[in-house]
DNA sequence: GATCTGGATGTTATCGCGAACATCATAACT
DNA sequence: AGTTATGATGTTCGCGATAACATCCAGATC
């Protein structure tokens, strides 16, 4: 039953437990080619009685074939990533590939690292976060002669194929619903965004269509670190300091706006009307707020099904091998702070 | 530059671009047994031109040595075990090791796959979330031959190595805590526990000391799936609907606890002294919340920095190999919402 | 009965690398 | 000068599996 001196178990092992070639196990393990239904039996049972579990290393070697997916994603804690990786895995569950993560921590140097780091397990595909990589990692991405699927953001140009939202779009719709909700006097907080691009691409469609109808962001502050729900709290109470006479706050995640939300309620601001709010994500763990925070949703778990897919469908023998764009449309969501037009 | 035939890349092609032998370019790319600075230099400069990226497989089935170390956890969207990931990141990111994590969705049988899967792979180690596995899951485990830490729990028989806290004694810490400040009629929210193991203690050494103290559970109520913010609200309404007279509740959760804090804070209850409230987790996610919820941490970084160091530990060459076994102690935070003693 | 067929099995070569050992030069001793 | 260290490199073999091909045998076909 169990493996008491200390040599591991290889496929020999099973071989010469159950009477057969190395080979015969093999074909039993993987369920290919013809193999009769007494030596699969008596293979099996060798096999199970052994504890044997084959060395995919050795087999992914010999057969050029690897059935991991590499995925590279900032984080894994802070709300959006995680419905990302359900898509994949939703997907994935029903093919032989298998969602294997690495984290960045939103750090180019790290995302290099972590790409040379998985790459060097010859995965089948390359889901990664966002278009802004360094030269090597393109570099990396193109030679390594496997279908790349960037994502979240379509704002750019992508090595391969790429499936997000248009961060830039989503700002400007924002602007629009904001705009004809009739708010004038708009504030925003966000993080400092050195390294957070979709953030700044949604700021900056933001922006525009503020500009055009000759309206400016009246008041700004940028957090990084800490509670998000007690730096939502924090950066309203500044900004309103600063500017009571704002009557609109645009967070630029549903965490801080949240925490923006309880502080206005505490200090008895009228919302929709004495002041609007939104934030960005559509966060589904807030739901149970006190009033629902007008919020876009990013389209999370689609795009990590259709990241998947791509990857899925690529794989096969005869597939399509050109690169695919799909752009998803982010919607608004009213909620309670929000005014509608 | 780039690979345009569509052969991949093998330490030949570098050897052959760069003049010297497969073997001291291996020796320079993993930077072990000596080569000159010129060759070095050399070396590097064709690797990085041909932008070749080792192969890990042959590597490790050359060497059997894999610097991976398997992580089994139910979920990531739950926020707890994101948290015992960062742990195990911070102290692997000091060792040439990298965690790999596989998913198990509460269930033994994927818990079953998705152990075989990892296994295949030979991690270095194995790092699994809760006690309780399957006959199947615990004899892999024991002959994998590689190091094994069970982590979370405490409460029971480990494989080999465990760290975790003792739910059974957070129950009954909280319990204790409750009962000094002097509540008495209790009521219970939490998940249905057919698979949560831990909750499941928590509960029983909770009212195992109610019940010294001559104290029952008055109300209880279940939940699963949805959004816990609601799910709090909710059950909390239908508790109080069925005994107005409760001045204590206890949640399983920090989620489904503030929950019920904002709904109770909505309807006008004076929190702590006409009635009281705790969660568990200590989710930092919750700071900023109205109150702040008495709760219970789990210690889950240092759970994972523990579990990743006692790897870290076992995989030096002349490592001492005998089990570990941590329990850590849960502290009590009592914040607005439990009456101290 | 001879030939063919195809299912069931075995044999050999190979995947890309690293461990262990071998080789060769140069420097450092006695 | 002769021996010994040490550094820098190369050679051989094997890790544990699979691909591709080879073999064998029973039944079908003529």
């Amino acid at each position: 039953m169990s493996n008491t001196d200390h040599r591991p178990l290889t496929l020999r092992d099973v071989s010469e437990a159950s009477g057969v070639s190395e080979m015969t196990v093999s074909r039993v393990l993987r369920n290919r080619g013809d193999v009769s239904d007494a030596t699969r039996e008596k293979v099996l049972a060798s096999a199970k009685e052994l504890g044997y579990v084959p060395n995919k290393i050795a087999g992914a070697l010999a057969s050029s074939r690897v059935n991991l997916v590499a995925v590279i994603i900032p984080s894994m804690s802070n709300m959006v990533f995680p419905e990302v990786m359900t898509g994949i895995s939703q997907v994935l569950e029903e093919t032989d590939l298998q969602p294997v993560v690495g984290l960045t921590d939103y750090t180019r140097e790290k995302e290099e690292k972590v790409l040379y780091e998985m790459l060097s397990w010859r995965p089948s595909g390359v889901i990664i976060a966002g278009l802004e990589h360094s030269d090597a990692a393109k570099a990396m991405l193109r030679a390594s002669g496997i279908p790349v699927v960037e994502i979240m953001d379509v704002d750019g140009t992508p090595v391969d194929s790429v499936v997000g939202i248009s961060h830039r779009r989503a700002g400007e719709k924002m602007a629009k619903a904001i705009l004809k909700g009739g708010y004038q006097r708009i504030g925003f907080m966000g993080t400092t965004m050195p390294r957070d691009h979709r953030a700044r691409k949604r700021f900056e469609g933001f922006t525009e269509v503020l500009a055009k109808a000759g309206v400016e962001i009246a008041e700004r502050e940028f957090y990084s670190g800490g509670s998000a729900l007690v730096k939502g709290r924090e950066m309203t109470q500044a900004l309103l300091a600063r500017d009571p006479d704002l009557d609109f706050l645009y967070y630029s995640n549903d965490m801080i706006g949240a925490g923006g939300l309880m502080w206005l309620l505490e200090h008895g601001y009228d919302i929709p009307n004495q002041i609007g709010l939104a934030g960005f994500n559509g966060l589904n763990l807030l739901k149970g707020l006190p009033r629902e925070l007008a919020t876009m949703d990013a389209c999370r778990l689609e795009i990590g099904r259709r990241a998947a897919e791509i990857i899925a469908n690529r794989v096969k023998d005869d597939a399509d091998q050109s690169p695919v764009r799909i752009a998803l449309e982010p919607t608004i969501s009213y909620g309670d702070t929000l005014r509608r037009p």
